[in-house]
DNA sequence: CGTTTAATTGAAAGCAGTCAAACTATGTGG
DNA sequence: CCACATAGTTTGACTGCTTTCAATTAAACG
């Protein structure tokens, strides 16, 4: 029973983003059957309309969520990173509301609705911490509402790259790196509302004013500081209790910092 | 004691709209402080960067939810109308995320956060209301994500109108009736990620075609079931257990349900 | 009633969309 | 290793929905 190695550790590290589990209810987690699934990229975990019966954790890759209008066009909602808790949004639902699809290939830990659903229904902490988790899943869709509704494309455009070079940050990385940024165009385009042909002119000018460097799927922001100035970005938004040094105006450790 | 027509008893039956709570822990929240406070419209109940201090429950009138750009303009991310909690959002962040003003006179319910607070970490069946309210919230903000990304002004327009008489309707009214439409076409447009002119301009052209009735801050809908298809609204991702006939395009009334 | 706020309309400009074609990368199989 | 297929990217010309700017009218309010 080597605990700390299997993966459930990870979904009670995921589950601990926020709040401190007590060692009784890390154990009811680390307990539950569970499996470890690879995707390939563009493979659906979730259809709308699918029964919801698993809850699943990404532990490596990247996944989206989208919806489709009546008209067949496709809104990507989130986009998810390795350490995301894919499912809290859907548990209790019985039929799913959206689709959720991997952007890359991935790997995805897996356990049992109704056994996780339990837990997180009757365990306060566990209840508690996924509660705090779809909180902040809630503060990036309003964010994503004021980027499509109040932002011209290259302001769109720009701020969801420094969304995403803040959600990889949290594990530690200085800022200007390269970026795994597997986004097609046409996949970026229906994340911000625009068109596929109108998001490769935006990314032209952003790299022809030397904000972004592209090289097949990855990205380089040789200018943080003024990408973040011109995308209008402040990662508070994003409840990263330790990000402060890129994605905080201020630099103020303690605002808005997630508090149990 | 007459805790029937207590304030309170009305938060209870807000956290009860997915789940039924046991009767101590109904107890628990008619225990519970609180005050009654009437706002005027235009007040501001929260603003961005307060310390969050209360929970309130919004008794009567209608409220919204806003942010704003470093270039100064707004965007309206959510609209509350009677029965909803306005600060489970903001309830376990130090300092508040965005603001929550009042769109028309209204009457409020308050209790203090950390005595609320506590009940929801603490309490397994409040917290799960609450995160169930706050599941549907998300839910609401992925389709606004949807609206605003993919569909042209007039689906916009209509979309968020259904929305509004949908949610208005699980009071049990039926469809085509005179709705309470307190929205100036300023804020109209602030919500959609339109301009105060094309609003008008499309609320013409609705109007024209005989898909709504203005009057002041009333408005009627002769023709729901094409004002639905042309605004592309399927009333699912509301999750009203009991708003079959009028939100659902299957009238499947199991479809989606919150499931406890 | 007068004052203020919101709604309405017109004309012109612009950002992003549409359509279509060429180009590039990537991977596959012969 | 090359030929081919496929998916994704890039570019140009044109269109159009929405914005902007400005002025007028109507409604709400004390």
């Amino acid at each position: 029973m080597l605990d700390t190695i299997s993966p459930l550790a990870r979904m009670v590290k995921s589950l601990e983003k926020y709040i401190v589990l007590p060692k009784a209810d890390q154990d009811a987690v680390l307990a539950l059957p569970f499996k470890v699934t690879r995707y390939e990229a563009g493979a659906y975990l979730v259809r709308e309309g699918d029964r919801i019966d698993k809850c699943s954790l990404l532990m490596a890759g990247f996944a989206f969520r989208h919806k489709i209008t009546g008209a067949g066009t496709r809104q990507i909602v989130a986009i998810h990173v390795r350490g995301d808790l894919l499912d809290t949004q859907n548990l209790f639902l019985d039929y799913a509301d959206h689709n959720v699809q991997m952007l890359t290939p991935s790997e995805v830990l897996t356990v049992s609705r109704s056994a996780f659903g339990a837990l997180v229904k009757s365990v306060a902490s566990i209840g508690h911490a996924v509660l705090l988790g779809v909180l902040v899943d809630a503060s990036i869709y309003r964010e994503w509402i004021l980027n499509i509704g109040r932002r011209d494309a290259r302001g769109r455009v720009a701020h969801l790259i420094c969304e995403i070079a803040a959600r990889l940050d949290v594990e530690g990385r200085p800022p200007g790196q390269d970026y795994e940024f597997p986004m097609s165009q046409e996949q970026l385009a229906d994340a911000l509302g625009l068109t596929p042909v109108h998001v490769n002119r935006v990314l032209r000018i952003l790299e022809l004013d030397g904000l972004i460097l592209r090289k097949s799927r990855q990205i380089r922001l040789p200018e943080w500081e003024r990408l973040r100035r011109i995308s209008d970005f402040d990662g508070r938004y994003l409840h990263q209790a330790q990000a402060t040094d890129i994605s905080t105006a201020t630099g103020d450790p303690k605002w808005n910092r997630i508090v149990a």
